[in-house]
Order: structure tokens, then sequence, then C-alpha cells
DNA sequence: ACAGTGACAACAT
DNA sequence: TATGTTGCCACTG
């Protein structure tokens, strides 16, 4: 609450397409913030079921994985699980060892005027 | 206001 | 190549 961070972040995965995926650092550096990759992790959780508190919308959270394209939730194998469970559904190919390609699934980014949307921008 | 924490990432062995 | 260690940022008591 109060977040905008939180809410920027959330913003930024809602526009993440269905079969693609992205790593939290890379988010962060669209956010404008290139060292806060910690952070996007803990603004996804905060998510309350895969929805933003403040809006109650769906946030694909389960489109984040690290930067070498491994789920990140190893230490909770359940939540883990469920992710790679997600992914696969949407036809992303998950090992079992909860790695994916991400050359082959990265997600190509917002564009310009998306992210000025997001930042608060208003388009000139 | 201060110290601890965590769904990361880059660097150093 | 495979671990271990060190910064980083924003959130929480």
């Amino acid at each position: 609450m109060s977040n905008n961070f939180y809410n920027e972040v959330y913003a930024v995965v809602r526009r993440i397409p269905a079969g693609q995926v992205t790593s939290y650092g890379r988010i962060a550096h669209m956010l404008g913030r290139p060292r806060a990759a910690r952070a996007v992790g803990y603004a996804l959780n905060a998510l309350e079921e895969g929805r933003s508190r403040a809006d109650g919308t769906a946030v694909p959270w389960q489109r984040v994985v690290n930067s070498v394209g491994r789920i990140s939730l190893v230490n909770r194998e359940n939540s883990a699980q469920h992710q790679a469970e997600l992914l696969r559904a949407e036809g992303v190919l998950v090992t079992a060892e909860l790695t994916l390609d991400m050359d082959k699934y990265l997600w190509p980014g917002l564009t310009l005027w998306e992210l000025d949307e997001i930042l608060g921008g208003h388009g000139s």
C-alpha cells in the first residue's frame, strides 16, 4: 500500500504476454533501478494469490524468473512446482530442475510509451 | 530512526 | 564450470 514501487512492478509484470518470461533484474532495470532486483522479488512476494492487494487484479508473477532462467522459489518447493506448472500450461518448457530457455522465451520488454505510462509519464 | 530480511545479481574463489 | 561471498533496494517491526 502506498508503495509506488510495488505498483510499478505489478504494472510491468501485467504486460508480460503468456508464454514469455523475464527476470527480476530486467524489471528493475526497466523501472530505472538496475540494482533493485531483490526489491522486485520482494514486491512479488507481497502478492496475495497472484493478485495485487491494492486493486485485486491479476498479476502473472509466474512469468518472472531469475537471470539464468531458473525458478527462484526453489527454497519453497511447493510454490516452485506451482510456478513451473503455470508456465507449462502457457506452453513454456520447464525442466525438472525448474529451468527454462531464456533465449527462447525471453520477453522483449516494454515499448517506450508503455513504460512512460507506468512511470506516470503523460504521453507528450 | 535503525537494524534485519529476502521470489536477485554480479563478482570472486 | 561450480560454489561462496558481497552489494543492493525497498519493506517491516
